[in-house]
RNA sequence: GUCCCCUUCGUCUAGUGGUCCAGGACACUGCCCUUUCACGGCGGUAACAGGGGUUCGAACCCCCUAGGGGACACCA
């Protein structure tokens, strides 16, 4: 048996708890048959990934011990498979399945695409764009392709009524109305794959025998079931685990919750502990203990234990977990050893001591200084931004751009962070001070302390915005509505 | 809007036709321990979404309704 998990990096780079939730049950399935457990890099997509990103969700599975096997030499190096190491693969493929009448060649804009799906809707119709919709006359084929316009490779799909049945290990057979299902584009016009291809082709290269995935895959599994089909191979058997949920139930996202993992690490949780919340989650031991090790959950794992509800992503209980592990699973020694590799270490001291040290008149000034960085969520209250000028809605205006610049920002480092903010508080023609001042104290908790740049730069981007976030939610937090507002108003921002 | 998935205490869950007037854990709370605060120990409040079937018997099987979520891209 041959599981992977898929490792889409996030466009800002934040190592997501939902990929290594996936891979843990991925993990244990696997362990639990004896089987291999493989990653799958999806790095196709120019925006979203790059090399720092990438590193980022593979460090951060490494840190909760979700090591991955090397997995088949397929053609590739081995490790991690990499999309991008297979791009001339995958239009072969492609190509393939046009030279046999499966998959056509489509010289569609953008504009007669809109046109075609508001027609369809207009007229009741579902918005599944089929082969028959998107032809066009021989004629016009043949002039588009002689003027070199941009094309995509499509799927071809049933038109007909009728359902396609997808078998799932645990909710049994799933019927999909082909009514559905589009006329799916595998290959884009840049020549890259759209993760439908990708994921079959390298799951077939990989030798996978069963995937685990999100629940929010399960309305392409036709796609992906007719492709196997086409190309006459082995489809693996599908499960898919309930998505992670916000406290209000809906996908876990990091707008209503921490999604990062990196967030966690700077909060002070053990990756034991993250890794057995996780697994709590959807999920039981047949005894129902609470606390166990990954490795008893791999030597107990059933994956018909699995129950459906979208389970919410609970902090607290998640704290209380973090503690027994502490209390439990540490001898002083090794808190200290934690606690020294967590935080307390020379390199990190030497980091912070340019910014104590000017500020120092006794060894004791330090602690108090420099606590606010080694803190998780600081005490705030509305009170604590009482020295900040202007009317609270502008406060926590500036604090909502400010943050949703800082949750743009792919590369971490002082002189962004400055520039960003100051443009910002220029765009809106607010004096930099002030449009700092209440910053400040969201990141610092006091009014008084180091550069909030710098403090920015030493908290890194998941504590930093998590602290924006927090402040916001103090000051009394952003109704939806004025959401929408602030959001026009942040875009005119941008264009100005 | 259309299709799909889901539904046990506030939250995570046990439960696969009788052993369930539903068990455990977090949170909340009472008491004990304790110079304080934690930790720990012993208790308490609190749930089968609703309605129909099937069955001697239903949290569990079937149907309907309601609610929640997801999907409907040249993103994954």
């Amino acid at each position: 048996m041959t599981v992977r998990t898929r490792v889409a990096p996030s466009p800002t780079g934040d190592p997501h708890v939902g990929t290594a939730y996936i891979a843990l049950f991925n993990m244990c399935f696997a362990k639990a048959h004896g089987g291999e457990f493989l990653l799958r890099i999806e790095d196709t997509d120019q925006t979203r990934s790059t090399p720092e990103s990438e590193q980022a969700i593979l460090d951060s599975l490494r840190w909760l011990g979700l090591d991955w096997d090397e997995g088949p030499d397929k053609g590739g190096e081995h490790g991690p498979y990499r999309q991008s190491e297979r791009m001339e693969t995958y239009g072969q493929y492609a190509r393939q399945l046009v030279d046999e009448g499966k998959a056509f060649v489509c010289y569609r804009t953008a504009e007669e695409l809109n046109e075609l799906r508001e027609s369809r809707r207009a007229a009741g119709n579902g918005t599944a764009l089929k082969p028959s919709d998107l032809k066009l006359p021989d004629e016009e084929v043949a002039k588009r392709q002689a003027a070199g316009d941009a094309y995509v490779i499509r799927m071809i799909v049933p038109e007909e009524e009728g359902a396609c049945a997808v078998e799932d290990m645990l909710r049994g057979t799933i019927e999909l109305d082909w009514s559905m299902v589009d006329a799916q584009i595998l290959l884009k016009s840049d020549g890259m794959p759209t993760y439908h291809l990708a994921n079959v082709v390298d799951d077939h290269l990989m030798e996978i025998t069963h995937v685990l995935r999100g629940e929010e895959w399960i309305n392409s599994a036709p796609k992906h079931k007719l492709l196997y089909e086409y190309f006459g191979w082995d489809m693996p058997q599908l499960c898919h685990l309930p998505l992670l949920r916000n406290p209000d139930k809906s996908k876990l996202s990091k707008r209503k919750n921490p999604t990062s993992i990196l967030y966690y690490q700077r909060m002070g949780y053990l990756p034991e502990a993250l890794l057995n919340y996780l697994g709590r989650m959807g999920w039981s031991m047949p005894d129902e203990s609470e606390k166990f090790s990954l490795k008893q959950m791999q030597d107990n794992f059933d994956i018909q234990r699995v129950s459906l509800g979208g389970p919410i992503f609970d902090v607290e209980k998640l704290s209380w977990l973090n503690g027994m592990w502490i209390r439990e699973d540490l001898d002083e020694a090794q808190l200290a050893q934690r606690l020294i590799a967590w935080a307390f270490n020379e390199e990190n001291l030497k980091r912070v001591l340019p910014h104590a040290q000017k500020r120092m008149e006794t060894l004791s000034d330090f602690a108090p200084l420099a606590s606010f960085l080694v803190s998780g969520t600081l005490p705030l209250s509305a009170d604590s931004f009482a020295s900040v000028k202007g009317e609270p809605e502008t406060v926590v205006k500036g604090l909502q751009f400010a943050l949703w610049r800082m949750e743009a920002l792919t590369s971490w480092t002082r002189d962004n962070i400055w520039n960003e903010l100051k443009a910002v508080a220029d765009a809106q023609d607010v004096k930099v001070k002030d449009f700092l001042a209440p910053l400040f104290i969201a990141i610092s908790g006091s009014a008084a302390s180091f550069s909030v740049v710098d403090s920015m730069e030493l908290l890194g981007p998941d504590m930093s915005r998590a602290r924006i976030r927090h402040a916001i939610d103090v000051l009394g937090g952003v109704s939806k509505k004025a959401m929408k507002r602030l959001d026009k108003e942040y875009q005119q921002l941008g264009e100005s």
